[in-house]
DNA sequence: TTGATTGCAAAGCATTTGCATGCTA
DNA sequence: TAGCATGCAAATGCTTTGCAATCAA
């Protein structure tokens, strides 16, 4: 939007991240700041070793460990999340500005659609009510068949676990 | 409540592994016997390092690995359901004649507590309809502070992780 | 200067697999 | 007897940790 050269994208997201680092006494470095940008850059569901992937391509040295680490750091400062969809491997999402939502996992084709129910979180919270429990968080997935997959599901022949890419189908929420 | 000292107890769920076990052209044995029998004898979320503890005491000469491979077994045969509260291993609660429950987890003392909606599921159903999703399955679970957590929280210090026993809440559903 | 950060290698941890031996059908 | 099951050890895959060197404040 601005004309110039300087990358102000994501300059709440950064602000929030720095705040944090401050906050916590720890250091800003160009390391972390490449992790948050690309992680920002994408909308894809990314384990650390994907976004080890990316990061990669722009800074050759930059190591597995120190994506682990700032993705870890990046949950905390509340700017990601951790998912995971049955295939034991832990995935991160944007988290800040972004609504929350619960996931459909096709178990044919990896594709993850994004839903949100308010009925259902108002449910959630008055069983939660009933037990006197109070809730920090939830999770909710289905596991099944996409349409696309109900349909070629004759034809096509089950795709190996991780083969093929998670797409991250969004939706048009409520 | 036979008079007999023959091991009568879960004929039912006994007569399921064995039907499982001949049409899949597999074998009986008495580890896998002694695991379903341990396994249905406590009511309990178990990990397969938790049940190789319980069947150790009975038969120290059988293996961690049988257990896993045999708790797979349970689970295709339709008597175990596997869980995952969240501290990366695999729980697994009894699946037969249990009806279909949903988790509330208490993160100060790992507490779990089980429910049940119907109008959730519905809820649930209906979102997948929209999406043209057919679902095989699902996972719903609540995280956060259980009655008694909330309570003593202002004293009580952190348990470590793993560190209580996971209590199984009994409650009366829907 | 001081202590946080990094990257590598090694360790951890839950789970799976290879394989020789044992046992069921 | 054939081949499934077992148990051990080793391998796996993801993630974390120890540590010496580096770098931000």
């Amino acid at each position: 939007m601005s004309g110039s050269e300087t990358v102000k994208e994501f300059q709440v997201e950064r602000d929030i991240f720095s705040d944090y680092i401050q906050s916590r006494g720890l250091r800003h470095t160009g390391q972390r700041d490449l992790i948050l940008q690309t992680f920002l850059s994408t909308e894809e569901h990314l384990t650390s070793e994907d976004l080890y992937g990316l990061v990669s391509k722009i800074d050759p040295t930059l190591g597995l460990t120190t994506v682990y680490r700032t993705l870890k750091l990046l949950t905390e400062a509340g700017l990601a999340r951790e998912v995971r969809f049955g295939d034991n491997k832990t995935y991160y999402e944007h988290h800040f500005n972004h609504e929350h939502h619960d996931h459909m996992i096709c178990t044919e084709c990896g594709k993850v659609i994004e839903f949100f129910s308010p009925d259902i979180e108002a449910l959630q919270d008055e069983m939660a009510d009933k037990f006197g429990f109070r809730p920090t968080h939830h999770s909710l997935r289905l596991w099944g068949l996409c349409s696309e997959c109900q349909a070629g599901n004759l034809i096509s022949e089950p795709a190996a676990p991780g083969a093929q890419p998670r797409v991250r189908v969004r939706t048009a929420m409520h």
